[in-house]
DNA sequence: TATAAATTTGTAACGATTACAAATTAAAAC
DNA sequence: GTTTTAATTTGTAATCGTTACAAATTTATA
């Protein structure tokens, strides 16, 4: 699926920065932060501004075409692949690697990798807020 | 077990910043940011800092006797409950929830919640740094 | 073509975190 | 118990990712 179909499917305008953004996003599954992405694209996109990045990203987060991953304290890495898996960041490297979900943690075991922690996290609304909505 | 009992578990030596602060820790499971911890304790302790706080919970992190949550794009939550266990942050009122893993993600629903999303990351070493090393 | 709406851009501000050096406290040596 | 050394704490200043904002540009509509 190209850049602009995705963009499509997500009901996300595709401006030609958009694109580009989605398409790098799509090509590139490094787990890039806004910044790695502006860099990225900048040198072929020259008008392309820092802060564009930023607000695509968060349109692309907000209408579910991307993940933002918050796996790394430093910075927000971003994920063009919604479908569901596990990340493995690694402390000595730094690189963000993509898991099976059903083979976590196994799998890095099997893969040489070392795993030290594991953290589940899930975003909803709580039985609270729920309630009172 | 007591905060200074913790400490000692976990092979940092007690002082009584550290004391204060792990205690705050295991009596409040909400989950606080270091910025939560240091409004919640500079009235009792009015010559404590900001910076001690920030110290304390990386020498904590460090030391395995706390879990950095990097669950929430803005701060880092901390969690002196070291035992497995899911998170859930509320779109809505922002509270950190804790789960029981084995249940995640069924256990939200029972609960009245409503998940949008559930995020699997691990920490670690990845197989090359693991060869190279 | 004129007008309105949406998008992009650059700059400035924000805020969480960290670097750093001075001050304080605790530990060790004598 | 005083001196010396090491560890801890503190406050200030800097860093840096991110966002607010308003102007500029582009796109859509009338």
């Amino acid at each position: 699926m190209t850049a602009y179909e995705h963009l499509l499917k997500y009901d996300i305008k595709p401006s030609s920065q958009r694109i580009v953004i989605m398409d790098y996003l799509l090509n590139n599954r490094t787990h890039p932060t806004s910044n790695d992405i502006y860099n990225a694209l900048k040198d072929d996109n020259p008008t392309l501004s820092k802060t564009t990045v930023y607000n695509t990203l968060k349109l692309f987060e907000e209408k579910g075409a991307v993940l933002n991953l918050s796996i790394d304290e430093k910075n927000a890495h971003f994920d063009g692949d919604t479908s569901d898996h596990a990340h493995l960041i690694c402390s000595n490297c730094g690189k963000i690697i993509d898991m099976k979900i059903e083979m976590a943690p196994n799998v890095c075991n099997d893969m040489g990798c070392e795993i030290h922690q594991t953290h589940i996290y899930m975003k909803g609304i709580c039985g609270e807020c729920k309630k009172a909505n």
